[in-house]
DNA sequence: CTGTATCCAGGATGATACTG
DNA sequence: CAGTATCATCCTGGATACAG
């Protein structure tokens, strides 16, 4: 049942797998989601709302974002530098996905807690 | 920007981390995927089915979406044993999202690979 | 303000052997 | 067949300091 690991495997699933570590992570999912409710947001207001990220994690976790061509960064090159992050067309093409997976969570949620 | 740890802050984004993490982890996606195309799947099935997993982490995995009510488990009391899983009702409610993304990224990849 | 660079701890996963 | 147990390893993410 074992042989070596692979990125990708040639199985129907391949593309479920594919998914999944584009948006896992632990931040990915809810930096998606802040970008979706406000559109365009500043490298320190996405650290303002989500609790007690740090800027390293914050940092890597937009760069990989950027590089899956999910998020936008915009750079204004002033002093203090200004930096804007926001959905691309296909990071938008999530958000129907993750909104469903939020409403789940809510449900799961109320029923655990009555 | 960093106090301490929390299991899930009282954020709008809260249920979003509670479903990420209930359908993280390596193995759960495709898992999930599985039972959902054949219904009833037996514990060696499925280890056949994901490519390379372990006893211990097919196991494990299998225990952690029983515990969160996605996965039912069925044993016969048998020898040689059998055990079946198959998707609960609300691991059901997540197919369309699990299907939306497995779409999704079925494109992505097309993209990459043209 | 928007990051980089190190170093490190802990959790997640892998390898292997063994069992009812 | 369907696991459990143990030990090893990898890798994510945390702490902290510093920079343009």
């Amino acid at each position: 049942m074992k042989k070596t690991q692979k990125e990708c495997p040639d199985t129907p699933t391949c593309s479920v797998d594919y998914a999944f570590k584009r948006i896992g992570g632990k931040y990915k999912g809810r930096i998606l989601w802040y970008l979706h409710e406000h559109m365009i947001l500043r490298y320190g207001e996405l650290g303002r709302k989500v609790p007690d990220i740090t800027t390293k994690m914050l940092t890597q976790t937009l760069r990989e974002l950027e590089k899956d061509n999910l998020v936008d960064r915009k750079v204004y090159h002033e002093v203090p530098p200004k930096v804007e992050y926001s959905l691309t067309e296909v990071g938008k093409e999530l958000i129907p996905f993750i909104s469903y997976l939020k409403e789940w969570g809510d449900k799961q949620i109320e029923k655990t807690n009555p």
